[in-house]
DNA sequence: ATGTCATCTTAGAGATGA
C-alpha cells in the first residue's frame, strides 16, 4: 500500500502536476494541504476518473485540506473542535485511518497566529483521545513545524522565528508522545529529507529547505520505504511543498 | 533574507498570506 501527503498549495493552480503525478506515483491515499478551494468547487471528477474517492475540506480562498483514496473514505471527519478553519480532514481508508492535516503556520512569536498554533496543536493532541494507538493510523501533512534542528537548512537562520521554538516542538512530541512514530524519509538530495523550499532567492536550487511536512504513524504500520519526491518540486509552476511517499503493510 | 506564487477585489494593480 502506498500513501502520500502533499501540500499542493491551490489544488486548481497544481491540477496539470497533480493529475500526472498521481498518475505516475499510483498512491492508494494520499492526504492534499492548502487546497485553497472552497468544498463545492474541489475538482472532483479528473480524481474519481482516477479512482479516487474524495473527502474535501474548504474555505474558499485559504487552507483547504482533503484525502484522495483508492480504498474508500469511511467515517469521513473534517472539523476539529473550538477550530473553525479548514484544517483537518479524517476518514477510515479501508484498514488504515487517516489525517490530512495543515497546522496553521503562526507567522511570527508576538503575533496572534502563533498561540492560535499551538491551541489548534493541543486539539490535534485532544482529538487522539478518541482514537486507539494499537491500530494503522497515520497523520499526515503539513506541520509547519521543524522538528528538530537538523530539520532546517541552519538553525542560526531561524532566530526568533516560528516552526522551531519549543512550544511548537513539544506540540509535535506530544502526538509522538500518544504513539505516533515520525517516519523517516529518504531526502531527494543532500543529507537532510527537506519537503519546503521558499519560491525565492532560488532557495530550492541550493537545497536551503526545511523538512515541516511529516507522516505520523502508529508502530502496527510496518514501513518498506518512505522518501521525498523532489522531482515533484523542479519544472513548471511547481508547489513550494514536495510530497513525501511511503510504502507501507498492515 | 527574500529574487515567487496564488487568490481576491473588482476590471488593473494592490493587498494578503505563505
Amino acid at each position: 500500500m502506498r500513501i502520500a501527503t502533499w501540500n499542493v498549495n491551490s489544488v486548481s493552480a497544481r491540477l496539470p502536476r497533480l493529475l500526472p503525478w498521481l498518475e505516475d506515483t499510483t498512491p492508494d491515499v494520499v492526504a492534499l494541504q492548502e487546497t485553497k478551494c472552497a468544498a463545492g468547487a474541489f475538482p472532483h471528477l479528473p480524481l474519481q476518473a482516477m479512482g479516487y474517492e474524495v473527502l474535501a475540506a474548504g474555505d474558499g480562498r485559504w487552507n483547504g485540506v482533503a484525502i484522495l483514496s483508492k480504498l474508500g473514505i469511511a467515517e469521513p471527519v473534517t472539523d476539529l473542535p473550538g477550530h473553525s478553519e479548514a484544517r483537518l480532514a479524517a476518514a477510515q481508508c479501508g484498514p488504515l485511518h487517516v489525517t490530512s492535516v495543515y497546522v496553521p503556520n503562526g507567522r511570527a512569536p508576538a503575533d496572534a497566529q502563533y498561540p492560535y498554533k499551538l491551541d489548534w496543536l493541543a486539539a490535534l493532541r485532544a482529538r487522539l483521545e478518541a482514537l486507539d494507538p494499537t491500530q494503522p493510523m497515520v497523520i499526515m501533512g503539513d506541520f509547519n513545524v521543524a522538528p528538530t534542528d537538523d530539520d532546517v537548512w541552519d538553525i542560526r537562520a531561524f532566530a526568533g522565528s516560528t516552526h522551531v521554538t519549543a512550544p511548537e516542538r513539544a506540540g509535535i512530541q506530544a502526538l509522538l508522545d500518544w504513539g505516533l512514530i515520525d517516519l523517516p524519509a529518504r531526502p531527494g538530495k543532500g543529507d537532510h529529507p527537506f519537503t519546503y523550499w521558499d519560491y525565492r532567492a532560488g532557495m530550492f536550487h541550493k537545497d536551503l529547505g526545511m523538512r515541516i511536512d511529516l507522516v505520523l504513524a502508529t508502530p502496527a504500520i510496518r514501513v518498506r520505504d518512505a522518501y521525498v519526491d523532489r522531482e515533484a518540486r523542479k519544472g513548471k509552476l511547481p508547489s513550494d511543498h514536495a510530497p513525501v511517499v511511503v510504502d507501507i503493510d498492515l
